[in-house]
DNA sequence: GATGAATGAGGATTCATTCAT
DNA sequence: GATGAATGAATCCTCATTCAT
């Protein structure tokens, strides 16, 4: 019984284990030389299987592309999910934490960031899709926000997401490029700043006059 | 004599009109479809030129991008840096003035911006070059800010010149592409609100404890 | 005993019920999609199993299109011999009765018609072997004929072959891609007068001038 | 004036000569090796060009295919139709003239009746097509014959266009490949036997019997 | 015998760029 | 300067077939 039930179990981990090679194989090369740069072929020869493996795994190049971006994100949210969720007694306290999260994440893995906020990966339609579920869920929780009295209510919660969107992208691309370009807290600290006082229901934007 | 600098005069002139025709064609197609997805033939045709007119007047398709890029960078630059040159009273002032003038001039040039500021543009070389143009002079002017006391101490400059481009690229690609998506009034104020109590040295963002 | 002899005859028999599968799903997608459109795991998924046992059974592809191919000519081959083996008393009758044998068994066989009479596997190995086998069939038919005196002695038998086997395969394959295009009896009426009056050495071809 | 036309005249008539000779390199290679066999730099090397000039005349290879069938077709028809249109005073006159035309054309052209009557050409669509409108010519020549009184009027013109079809494309494919196989005045003495007694309105059928 | 993941040679097609006119 | 037919290197993707289990 266990011997007749081995065999599609080792061939299931065999080929589960093909599969997250070419992810991973991707990753790295998407990364490294951006995704129209890198051949089918380099992926296979990564990975260490024939180019016809990866087509055996993923319809074409662009839907590899998509299964890291998704899986890569979905990880990601799942890591920083689980520091939202708790409760924090301000709201500097939560935006911190999640920033926090998210920049650690980011150092954690470079290369995904590298892939997801960068560029020619917009261009794609999985790229496309991808920014349109991250913007959809700043958005909606920026609309939270609102409701809550925590931000602004004059806030346009589909800008202030892109805005959003934008800076974390934009930092995270570029410092994950190269960690040593600043303390991982001047990065946390920066960006938590802009995040929250921009949009903050009690901010003093006022004051700037005075 | 005027008959005889007719001829240099109107060839000079048909010249420079050929090349303006491909720079209009190319912003108006790379806009439109990206800069890879645009071919060399696409481009002739929408100028009226053969192809091998392309290459009379630019090495190759990306130098065309170039031209495109930081001919528009700096007809952008020229007339944001009129009005930033006034003499504000108050920072909020000026801030809110450099962004008026750059959603102004968006409103303008949705192509330029959707090219400037998209994504695929960032991994060509020019696109690159243009971007670390752009973050340099943000940085340049965000230690003049912290210089004068303007913007807090503690901020690193790199980092937030980092995040204010990423925000300003994201939306301002963003409602480009449709300015019917957010009142232009709406923009400016996210925008400079968020670029402004981020940075200013006398924000609350200690106020979001209490 | 009857276990022990139970056991191979359960093996015997599902191996033959695996390979007559093969060759129904092979026999459905070669008629319905063509040969070379059809891949080798088009034809396992349709027979319900490996693409492997494909290969355990056949060759190769083309060795399952010749399995298809003969085994169903050597069908045909006996029904309508049987028929007319039986003495017929005209010529007429006698070629009536072959071509209304070949017909029947086309209504009841599209699937093989479309295939053996299908153009594209005349280009294959397997289907110039059975072409050439039929015609050399009719040949030797006509040359009896000629001998006989039922047939006209200035007839080239090789000529009148391919003449009557082109007919045949056009007008079977065109039929019994839906019989409903002409009654039986119409495509019976049709070709036996072709196939009689124009070999038949008491035609009256020299009426047509008159 | 005229050495400004000259240079489109040139190059029109140099696009020409190559787009000739592509068409005359396809003609000689699917003939020889048929349409899937043959690739596209096997004909581009036999037209003396590079490959990508193939596909500035042609969408692809089945465009190129098209284009000969179809040109053939035209030619081959005009001279058909010339001999043809010129009354005959008999249907056999008719009949045999038109026979003629066909397999003296068919004797001066083999490459192009080993693509046009061959076989994995009719898969395609550009073949399919082709086979169609024959067809359709041959069965309205049959209906006005009916409607003339020269044919049978119990004969189906669908079914028998095909059989006349069938065993055109049959004889000639088969004695194109080599014409020593019969001599040309048997081919057409038995071709035009078949499609003339088989269908003529006065035939003798019924003495088959006697 | 049955399985199905892996293989990799093979071929079609693209498109930036050139250069003779 | 303008032209546009020709170029051919560059890659993607297919699918018949194998073989370890």
């Amino acid at each position: 019984m266990s011997a007749a039930e081995a065999v599609p179990n080792m061939r299931e981990r065999s080929r589960r284990e093909t599969r997250r090679r070419l992810v991973e194989a991707g990753t790295k090369l998407f990364a490294r030389r951006g995704f129209a740069r890198t051949r089918a072929t380099d992926i296979s020869r990564e990975a260490g299987v024939a180019v016809g493996t990866l087509y055996v795994h993923f319809t074409d190049k662009e839907a590899l592309l998509r299964e890291i971006l998704f899986q890569g994100f979905e990880e990601m949210h799942a890591v920083v999910q689980r520091i939202t969720e708790a409760k924090y007694a301000t709201v500097e306290g939560s935006v911190r934490a999640h920033t926090e999260a998210l920049v650690s994440y980011a150092a954690e893995h470079p290369e995904l960031f590298q892939i997801l906020f960068s560029t020619e990966v917009a261009t794609t339609a999985a790229g496309t899709e991808l920014l349109a579920a991250l913007t959809a869920h700043q958005e909606e929780r920026l609309r939270e926000g609102i409701a809550e009295g925590y931000f602004r209510a004059d806030l346009d919660p589909g800008v202030a997401a892109r805005a959003v969107i934008g800076m974390l992208i934009q930092v995270l691309h570029w410092w994950t490029q190269d960690p040593s370009r600043a303390p991982r807290e001047v990065v946390i600290d920066t960006v938590t700043g802009l995040r929250l006082s921009g949009l903050h229901a009690k901010n003093c934007e006022g004051d700037g006059t005075a």
